[in-house]
DNA sequence: GGGCCGCGATACCCGGCGGGTATCGTGGCG
DNA sequence: CGCCACGATACCCGCCGGGTATCGCGGCCC
C-alpha cells in the first residue's frame, strides 16, 4: 500500500464526497475514483458503500481511516525528522510543545534545569491548542510535549510524571459564588447563565450544548472576564490569571497530572537528557 | 514520501550495499541507485556517505532508518487490519501474542475468563520468539500481547499489569548449586562451563560472548538439561519445566511483570472486553 | 411527473516515471 | 599492474497516474 493511495483514501473518507476530496487533494475526480476502486481491488475489500449519489464507511473502511490515519502520520514523522537531523546537524536542537496557558510555572523551571546541565542543546517551545499536542508529537513536528492527563491522552507516547495537582473554578469577578470557600463540581457545571465552554475534538468539530464555542486559552479567559462562561482550571493556572477572574478550590474535580512525553522509539541523548532534568526537578 | 521508496532506503540501509538491497527488494541495482537518489534530492538531505566502493549511514541516514521502520510497520498494520475488519465481519476474532513457553498459567485463565464473558469472540493464540510480541503488535497482526518486563518493552502500547513474580535460577538437576537453599545472580550468571546463553538482540544479531546462542524456550531448556548452560526464568515457569532441570529461587533478580499491552489507538469492543477480562483475574 | 442538477463511474489519451539492460569510472587488492 | 567489485550513468520501454469529455442515475424542484 503507497502512501498516496492512502492520503487519497483518508481524503474521500472524511470528506465522503469524491468532488471535494479531489479539490482537497488539487487532483481531478475521476483519478481518485479510479484510485479508490483500485485500492479496494488491490486489499480484495470493499471501503466504501456507493449508494449512488452519497458514500458510507464499511466497517473496514473505519478501520482503514484509523489505522491509516496512523500510518500516515508515521510517514510525515520519519520525513520532517530526516530534514532535521540533517539541517540541525551540530545543532540538533529539541521541539518542546505545550498547551498554550499551562504548565506556566514548571516550564521556565525545566527550561533553566535543563540548560544548566552539561551538554544542553537549544530547546524551542511550541505553544499550540489542546489537543493538538499528540498529533504534532506523533507526525514529527515536536520532540518532547508537557500533557496534562485526563485532558490529554499519552497513549502510544513514553511519559514521565512529574506533578499532580488539584483543580479551581474559575470566574468572573465579583460573582456571588466566589464569596465561598470552596465547591463542588456540580455547583459549577450548571450554572444558570455561566455555562461550561465547549471545546473542540480531535476531529475538530465542537459538541452539542450550551456553552460558547473556544479554542484556545485565552479566548476562554475573556469570555469568563465577560460573564459569558466558566471553566475549571488547574491550580497551577492561578499564577498566570488577569485580575478580573477569581478562582475557588473544587472539591471533588479529578486531579490533574502533568507528565513529560515523547515518542516510544526516541534515540536522542539530548532527549534523554530533557527527560532526566524534568524528573529530577 | 511514499512507502516504496522508503522500503527501498531502509533494505539500503540495512545491507549496506546496493547490489544485495536491490536483489532483496527483486528488482535491479541501476534503479535502486535512482531511487535512493531522488529521495536524496527529494528531502534535500545526504542520506548516504558514499566512499565510492563502500557505503555508511549519515547522521540523517540513521535517523530515516529507524522512523522508516517504524512508518513501514504502520502501514503495514493498517493493510492488515483492514483485510481482517473485512475478512472476519461478523466474527472479528482477536490474536493474542505471547513468548512461547512464559505464562503457561496465566494465559489459559484468561482464555477461559474471557470466553465466559458475553459477547466474546474467537482468540487466536500466536506463539512466537523472544522479542518477536512487540514487532507483531506493531505491524498488524496481532492484536494483543502479554509482555514480561523487563524482558520485553511496552514502549508505544497502552498496557495494563496482570502480576508480578520473583524470578529463579533454572539448572541441570543433579548440579551442585541446587542443593543450595537460594541463590544471588552473581552465583550463576559466571558460572564455570554454564555460561549464560545469548537472545539475539531486536535487530537479529546475537551479543558477544561465551554463552550458546538460543533462539526459544525449547532450545534453551534442552542446553540446561544437557549442561551447557544456566538460565535465570520467571518462577512461574517452574509448572512447565522437565523433570530433568531443577530451580532455585533468586534472591537479587529482578522481579518480572506480566503485562497485557494493545496498540493505543484500538477502538475494537473485544478488545477492550479481553482487556476488562484480564485485569478481574 | 418531467426535466434539471449533482455526483460518481467510465472511456480515452498523454506524459512521466519506474524498471530493465548495457556500460562506465574508480578504488582495492592480489 | 591489471582485474574485480561496486556504485553511477546512459538509454529505452511500457505502465500507470493524471487530465478532459461524457455517461448513468437518482433526488429534487417547479
Amino acid at each position: 500500500m503507497e502512501t498516496r493511495e492512502l492520503r487519497y483514501f483518508v481524503a474521500v473518507a472524511e470528506e465522503l464526497h469524491f468532488g471535494r476530496a479531489a479539490e482537497r487533494l488539487g487532483i481531478a475526480q475521476p483519478p481518485l475514483s479510479r484510485a479508490i476502486q483500485q485500492l479496494e481491488r488491490r486489499l480484495g475489500v470493499t471501503l466504501l458503500d456507493r449508494t449512488n449519489r452519497t458514500i458510507a464507511l464499511t466497517e473496514a473502511g473505519t478501520v482503514l481511516l484509523h489505522e491509516g490515519r496512523a500510518a500516515l502520520d508515521a510517514v510525515e514523522a520519519a520525513d520532517r525528522r530526516t530534514r532535521r537531523a540533517a539541517a540541525a546537524s551540530g545543532d540538533p536542537g529539541i521541539v518542546l510543545v505545550t498547551k498554550a496557558g499551562a504548565s506556566s510555572e514548571l516550564l521556565p523551571k525545566l527550561l533553566d534545569a535543563y540548560a544548566a546541565e552539561p551538554g544542553a542543546v537549544t530547546v524551542d517551545v511550541l505553544l499550540c491548542a489542546p489537543g493538538e499536542q499528540e498529533r504534532l508529537l506523533r507526525d514529527g513536528r515536536a520532540d518532547v510535549a508537557l500533557l496534562h492527563r485526563p485532558f490529554d491522552s499519552a497513549a502510544g507516547f513514553d511519559t514521565e510524571e512529574l506533578r499532580t495537582e488539584e483543580q479551581v473554578a474559575v470566574l468572573p469577578a465579583g460573582h456571588p459564588l466566589t464569596a465561598r470557600a470552596h465547591l463542588r463540581l456540580a455547583d459549577v457545571t450548571a450554572l444558570p447563565g455561566l455555562p461550561m465552554p465547549r471545546w473542540p475534538g480531535p476531529d475538530g468539530t465542537y459538541p452539542d450544548g450550551p456553552g460558547p464555542r473556544v479554542h484556545d486559552h485565552a479566548q476562554l479567559l475573556q469570555l469568563i472576564a465577560l460573564g459569558r462562561a466558566a471553566a475549571v482550571l488547574p491550580e497551577s493556572s492561578r499564577a498566570r490569571l488577569p485580575r478580573d477572574l477569581a478562582t475557588v478550590p473544587l472539591l471533588d474535580a479529578p486531579k490533574v497530572t502533568t507528565v513529560i512525553a515523547w515518542p516510544p522509539h526516541s534515540r536522542s541523548l539530548a532527549l534523554a537528557g530533557l527527560v532526566r532534568a524534568a524528573t529530577r526537578l
